[in-house]
RNA sequence: GCUCGAAUGGUGAAAUGGUAGACACUGGGGACUUAAAAUCCCCUGGCCAUUGCGGCCGUGCGGGUUCGAGUCCCGCUUCGAGCACCA
């Protein structure tokens, strides 16, 4: 009987369908463990062999965990909004629902192949309407609340207004998108919408005008995250900086929680860092100087407080309100003309020419500490989002300030001792102070962190200024000109925003006749027929981005079905949060800090019972292409194989690597492969045609996607499973190389012999004991460590140890099968069913525990090292101590030239491990 | 520029401070076959010695700690990732 396993992989595929096996249930008997997958966005290509990677190591843990007895939670469902889908909708006409649905059957086929043990009764879209009724239903309410800073959580709207009510903005505690200042009586008077606009600085979900991402060619808004080096990660166009009204999630104000929880969670220390550096922390004052013969005042933030007596200029941002306000009339022309030069740069060009430019504006701010007179400029390397959109320039310990002084020949003062200024600023922050003596503060002699210190100590007395901590994470920009996402629950009377009655959710997106802007530019949703309430109030244009519906799809996993809660208590309670998330690290600066806000708002509010929701996290790397090509002799049709090509004049040529096998080309296939190619001739190397290769995304234009389809088909899921494991540690990125997929394929068939030569029930000898408790051993602790490579290595070992000792014993097949189960988990349930006579899921088992007893040696081999230089081995009973094993070692025949004329300084023993003796 | 990570055969890679290269792939040799496929066995880091069982060198580079370092410490080089006019 082979070994087929496209007969035994469907039938099992089957069965467990068929019995819902994989169906779990909250069960209070039993522990829980939540294993989760990041849900993949259907793409119209299908999954290639990239893909499933991440899916099979966390379907590995959670059959494991099953076995071990936990009650696992192992969802899956797909983040069905995003901008590929409407940019095809735009290209056809087809609506987007469609070619989404389309594309999820596509994946869901090519997932079932696989044979994970997704529960797929709770199978999630972010785009069904009873799914985004709760992405609204969180959006509302983010609008109805505020995030305060005394209690360090969110709280209701209604409590704040209560609050300005009493007592107006005296000792409100909130964040807010700028410092305003109004009393009770002035909030009183105020009309509906001047109400409704003061609430908007502090409400989690909010409108307001912001410098946003504009990405012209999509037509849309794009979220920090969505951009890189002034490109738009989808799609690669340039991307603009222009002022917009628009939504806004105040994810600033959990800056510092979002920070902390760090230190509370099972990540990466590289993903923990780069989630620290995106949410920039900086500790640092806040100062005011005054300007000179007017009383406006001008605020900083600087880190460097102690280099108070180095500035020299002032710098605002050009976008800063103080601009306006200080510019002198003599000096207005130039700086009007400045700032329109420097709007209509994008963002990229900003970057790309780093040229230094600004204007003065012929104002003058008064250092608080020495009363000297320092003129303000305009320059754009200030930024407006940041600090204050000011800053104090100290071009001596600043490059960006020294560059700045250079261009326009300002002065440059050292404060520390030993800094050399004369070419280039010294930006460290260490050493002594030197000309920083002023009438009431002194810092002169102090190192620099305690002159920081002093400083800020100073000023905070004085009344100048005050210590005040930075981030650089932004609010998240929440409204998207696009048709494919969710629509806000929201209309305007009499133009001020209002929620819809939660009743009414989900408001669903309605159908357009096109997936384009109006001729007026509005979005898409201004095609919408009767887009308003029943009572003629329009409703917003604007839909959510794609970070929406992946914010809390954890969440809903738990309780897909529930019509009345995002998540219902006794869920919630019971499977509280992620034991387990697997996914790529592309998600660290915005799925992974959206949805860490998200569910801290949701743990403010009441709604969940966990502050963190993914416990521990780890990244699978990628897996790249592996391009092979063909090299074409110049102005022929003639190809050489690639040991040869050095001798011609080729071009290379990328072939698809699905007619290449072990990197030899099938030259059949490739005539056919294109027209072109209908006539090649070959020069071939040992009668065989060798590709050339190299390692590169995966794509299509490259021909080097592998469809996992294809790989199933062949050689069977447990192969494919059990190779995407072996191929490297699951961390790191890797190629995918099909080359070496027989050598797992020829291991299954190995096993398959093992067990189709009929199982007796007869004990094993030690050897297969020792094999199988090895196993059992090494399997558990790598499955723990996400070892699932050297597991793999340790299965070949143990059945090559019990084939070559024709062990067919009950006592080791039985366990093998089980420990087999969550990496080849189809031809385990073979084995245990049809060879081993179980009438059973392999699912139900147990996972086996490894007895020492049959590990102990009965012997041991010792290296035997002089001078820590290994010479011979000898063998000794495994209970022999110590003094006995030396003096073994010592009378051992190979010892004997290594003592000779020598004297013993020292001996060194490691039980079980090594015999070392050292000799002069 | 700042932060984090990595570097081991022809290839993917193993190795709680204890015989570096497990396990595979590729390549070479052999068995079985009329033949091929499949299967099985042997060799496969480099150099030297190979009718002797052996010797020397080897984990990016330079130092250090240790009886003993791929592993720990210090200083570099190269590659990858994140942040980046963030004051």
């Amino acid at each position: 009987m082979e070994y087929n396993h496209k007969e035994i992989e469907s039938r099992w595929q089957q069965y467990w369908k068929d019995r819902e096996i994989y169906k779990v249930d909250i069960d209070s008997s039993r522990p829980k463990f939540y294993v989760l997958d990041m849900f993949p966005y259907p793409s119209g290509a299908g999954l290639h062999v990239g893909h499933p990677l991440g899916y099979i190591a966390s379907d590995i843990y959670a059959r494991y965990k099953r076995l071990q007895g936990f009650n696992v939670l192992h969802p899956m469902g797909y983040d069905a909004y995003g901008l590929p889908a409407e940019q095809y909708a735009i290209q056809t006409g087809q609506h987007p629902e469609k070619t989404t649905s389309v594309n999820i059957a596509r994946y869901r086929s090519q997932l079932d192949k696989i044979g994970f043990c997704y529960d797929w009764s709770r199978e999630v879209r972010t785009c069904d309407p009873g799914f985004y009724k709760w992405t609204q239903w969180a959006f509302q309410q983010m609008f109805n609340s505020y995030y305060d800073t005394e209690a360090g959580k969110a709280m209701p709207m209604s409590r704040l207004v209560a609050h300005l009510e009493a007592n107006g903005t005296e000792g409100l505690n909130a964040a807010s998108g700028k410092e305003v200042e109004f009393t009770a009586g002035e909030w009183n008077v105020m009309t509906p919408k001047e109400q409704s606009d003061a609430l908007m600085n502090y409400r989690i979900a909010y409108l307001g005008h912001t410098m946003v991402n504009w990405c012209p060619k999509l037509g849309t808004v794009l979220a920090n995250d969505e951009v890189s080096e002034g490109l738009s990660i989808r799609g690669g166009y340039p991307v603009e900086q222009k002022l917009m009204y628009q939504w806004c999630l105040r994810v600033s104000a959990y800056a510092e929680r979002l920070l902390h929880g760090l230190d509370s969670i099972d990540w990466t220390d590289s993903l923990k860092e780069t989630q620290r550096n995106w949410i920039g922390r900086s500790e640092g004052a806040e100062m005011r100087f005054g300007i000179d013969g007017s009383d406006i005042e001008l605020e900083i933030f600087t880190t460097r407080a102690d280099t108070i007596f180095g500035v020299t200029f002032m710098v605002l941002a050009p976008e800063s309100a103080y601009v306006s306000l200080v510019t002198k009339p003599e000096c207005k022309e130039a700086v009007e003309a400045y700032l329109n030069e420097v709007k209509h740069k994008t963002e990229r060009e900003r970057m790309i020419d780093k040229k230094v430019t600004g204007v003065f504006t012929g104002a003058y701010a008064i250092n608080p500490l020495t009363g000297k007179k320092i003129p303000v400029w305009v320059s754009d390397y200030v930024l407006a989002g940041y600090g204050t959109g000011a800053i104090m320039a100290v071009p001596a310990h600043d490059s960006r300030d020294y560059a700045f002084a250079k261009k326009f020949d300002l002065p440059i003062v050292p404060l520390i001792e030993g800094a050399d200024v004369s070419e280039q600023s010294f930006d460290a922050k260490s050493g002594t102070m030197i000309n920083s003596e002023g009438p009431e503060l002194n810092l002169n002699g102090m190192e620099v962190k305690d002159a920081i210190a002093a400083t800020k100590k100073f000023i905070a007395e004085k009344g100048i200024g005050k210590v005040k901590v930075n981030y650089r994470l932004r609010d998240a920009i929440f409204s998207r000109q696009r048709y494919w996402g969710e629509p806000f629950p929201v209309y305007y009377k009499d133009g001020i925003p209002m929620m819809l009655p939660e009743d009414n959710l989900p408001l669903l997106l309605p159908e357009i006749d096109q997936y384009l802007p109006t001729e007026n530019g509005e979005p898409p949703l201004g095609r919408a027929k009767n887009w308003t309430t029943p009572d003629g109030c329009p409703l917003e244009l604007n839909t959510m981005p794609g970070f929406a519906g992946s914010s809390a799809y954890y969440l809903r996993y738990m309780d897909p079905h529930n019509s009345d809660a995002l998540v219902g208590e006794d869920a919630n309670k019971y499977w509280r949060d992620v034991d387990l998330y697997i996914g790529g690290t592309e998600h660290a600066t915005g799925h992974l800090i959206y949805s860490r806000f998200w569910n801290k708002f949701l743990f403010d509010i009441g709604k969940v019972v966990c502050d963190e929701p993914f416990r521990k996290l780890i990244n699978q790397g990628m897996i790249q292409g592996r391009s092979n090509f063909v090299y074409r002799i110049k102005d022929s049709n003639t190809f050489v194989s690639a040991g040869l090509k050095d001798r011609y004049d080729v071009t290379p040529i990328h072939v698809d690597v699905n007619i290449v096998s072990n990197d030899v080309l099938d030259t059949e296939a490739f005539r056919n492969w294109r027209p072109e190619f209908n006539t090649a001739e070959f020069i071939l190397e040992d009668g065989k045609y060798v590709c050339g290769w190299a390692v590169e995304k995966m794509s299509k234009s490259m021909f080097n996607v592998v469809n996992p389809d294809d790989i199933v088909d062949r050689y069977g899921a447990d192969t494919l499973r059990l190779y995407e494991m072996f191929l490297g540690p699951l961390e790191q990125s890797k190629p995918w190389d099909t080359n070496g997929i027989d050598g797992v394929n020829r291991f299954l068939k190995k096993l398959w012999k093992l067990y189709a030569g009929g199982v007796s029930d007869e004990p094993a000898q030690a050897a297969p004991l020792k094999a199988i408790h090895t196993l059992i051993k090494k399997v558990t602790a790598d499955i723990e460590n996400f070892s699932y490579n050297t597991s793999v290595a340790a299965f070949m070992i143990c059945v090559n140890e019990l084939t070559s000792s024709k062990c067919n014993s009950r006592e080791v097949l039985e366990p093998l099968a089980v420990v087999l189960a969550p990496f080849a988990p189809h031809i385990a349930e073979e084995l245990w069913h049809s060879m081993l006579g179980h009438d059973t899921t392999v699912c139900d088992a147990n996972w086996p525990v490894h007895d020492e007893a049959h590990l102990v040696e009965q012997e041991v081999t010792y290296p035997v090292s002089f001078n820590g230089k290994a010479r011979f081995n000898l063998t000794v009973p495994a209970a022999m101590q110590k003094d006995d094993v030396i003096a073994a070692a010592m009378a051992h025949d190979g010892a004997a030239k290594w003592l000779e004329g020598k004297e013993v300084v020292k001996t060194i023993f490691v039980p079980g491990k090594i015999v070392n003796i050292v000799v002069k």
